[in-house]
DNA sequence: ACAAAAAATACAATCGATTGTATTTTTGTA
DNA sequence: TACAAAAATACAATCGATTGTATTTTTTGT
């Protein structure tokens, strides 16, 4: 079923169809209203291929995440999603599962649908950048989303994390800690980085000495948040707080601490970070930093489509750094 | 840069590039490298949607679940998109936060870009199935999955919603609860029903008298957990157990209970549904319903794709359903 | 009532790739 | 060497919608 198929069902020319079915005001009332009738009579759907391919342009934005099942991204997207519903586009959701070549197998696929934006997360293996030098190529807008890309000419959307290391550290240390154990990330992560700095530059202003053996690295999953509970534990010193670089990781750790007895905050006090859903149901619930996925979408998405719209007088990329805010709950809460 | 830049910087016809670019047999092994190695010189990428257009074929499928940020659906997503992937097709994806008008905008919009096949779980304000019509006229296969849908003619992939309930409730009877609250989804929702019935078929199985006024249905949000403890509170009869139709609400009702003194299990014992992360966590931890998201979305995107990739001799519609398993914890544990 | 202006519609090229058919080139054999 | 068969390549139509230009129809003013 072709705007074809209407205008030989009228006995009129398929270009009078289609700026019919497009309102274009170079077709009268009169015929407009016969033609809409008829499509609808016909049960007719625009093919948007055919429609795309001429306007060279999708309404499409490519949107590439390590792993939509985490929390933080999945409400992320719905953000996304939303905005970009809003403004009339539609939104491709892939997933690189942390691994660089299907990250760069999506990127050729996105270009090859000719998507008329990406915003990306990229990968924990992603070290350099050179697979995104086709969308440059083919003149497709990229921004940057939670996780850091410092190759020029790109707009992104951050999470301050050295600000969120700072304030979950400071107000641990507000709270009477001064024996704080870092559960960090990936050290080539950026972020991770930052928010360790954050932890520093707060001790340093409470002048506490920074000790390296406090600072445990690891990749954050719930066990290795319990194997570092137990490295706590058979510590010289007396650790009495905890600031982890996620909330998944201080949960396993919390959970190890309570089943050997210790006591959640008046032993160890916790701070996380992200405010997973989890964190609002644990006992004591978790004191984190929250980083509003569903907000970073829609700014993201708006941010992007600002470029996308206005391609032709190429708006100056943008770096959109959110300011985190610190929930604080009962795992810090010492009296 | 298309096919036709290739051709003429090279002399020869497009049809031959195109065919090289496949790796069809028509061409010989010298001109395919020649044309293979001008396409990478010149950054050349295929346009899908010319392709497509021309195979009247996407290699897209489109996926409407209600909400993107619920975990089982998160993970549910995850799956298909890995099963996509692995079978050489994209994943669109979309929401249609339980709204009937945005899933019939969503449908319309997946036809229009002629995606292969459908996904979806249905919105909760889906009562008729109309909106559904323009696949079928289209010849788009649907799944549903999850959400039940009766229409016939289509393949589902399904829990045994009602064993769920049924394994539920009978649990929390062996735990000596025999005035047990019900809280169930909305009405038009199959799964919801089922789920009931499997708790009223616990219950006489156990000789337990049926009592209406134990059931209590809302959107099975946390804040209705919440309102529905309170009305548990208020009730003349002493509830001693709550099979609820998701985690969501129980643990709303939960954290309210708990606020007002109500020891659980002891008081009133807890059943869930879905097996939520936040379930393993809160104290104490929820007994529920385990749902495998990720395993049901690979299982959704398999079976629809044997029906997309033969859609010529019409493989008749299947219905699958998974067995769930009871995931016993501390909230049914009474003594 | 008629020419000129304006409005409505038709014609035809185009987007980029695919594919059936036609033509040219190569290969093998007598 | 010649000729048929086979292989490689070129030609041209097509997918469905859009859009600049040309043509026809209607409207307007005198």
């Amino acid at each position: 079923m072709t705007i074809h198929d209407i205008a030989k069902a009228l006995g009129i020319d398929s270009s009078t169809v289609s700026r019919a079915l497009n309102d274009s005001d170079r077709v009268t009332k009169k015929t407009k209203d016969k033609i809409l009738e008829k499509a609808k009579e016909l049960g007719y759907q625009r093919n948007l291929l055919a429609s795309n391919l001429r306007k060279n342009k999708t309404f499409t934005i490519g949107v590439i995440v390590p792993r939509i099942s985490r929390h933080f991204f999945s409400s992320a997207i719905a953000g996304i999603e939303e905005m970009a519903f809003e403004k009339g586009y539609r939104v491709v959701i892939c997933q690189s599962l942390e691994q660089l070549d299907r990250e760069q197998n999506l990127i050729e696929t996105l270009v090859a649908n000719r998507v008329d934006g990406v915003i990306m997360s990229i990968s924990m293996e992603t070290l350099n950048y050179k697979h995104l030098d086709i969308l440059k190529t083919n003149n497709i807008p990229i921004l940057f989303f939670d996780r850091h890309c410092d190759i020029p000419g790109n707009s992104n959307v951050l999470l301050d994390d050295f600000e969120g290391g700072y304030l979950g550290t400071s107000h641990l240390i507000s709270k009477g800690c001064n024996r704080i154990v870092h559960f960090s990330g990936p050290r080539n992560l950026k972020m991770y980085q930052n928010r360790f700095q954050g932890y520093i530059t707060a001790l340093e202003e409470n002048n506490i000495p920074f000790d390296e053996s406090l600072v445990l690295s690891s990749h954050l999953m719930e066990k290795d948040g319990a194997l570092l509970a137990k490295k706590i534990l058979s510590m010289p010193i007396q650790v009495d707080g905890v600031f982890s670089a996620n909330d998944v990781a201080a949960i396993g750790a919390m959970q190890y601490l309570k089943s050997k007895g210790v006591l959640i905050p008046e032993d160890i006090a916790f701070a996380g970070f992200s405010n997973e859903p989890t964190s609002r149901v644990i006992e004591p619930s978790l004191t984190t930093i929250d980083q509003s996925g569903s907000q970073m979408g829609k700014l993201a998405m708006e941010l992007l489509l600002k470029q996308v719209d206005n391609k032709q007088d190429s708006i100056s990329p943008e770096t959109i750094v959110l300011k985190p805010s610190l929930i604080a709950r009962e795992s810090s809460n010492k009296k």
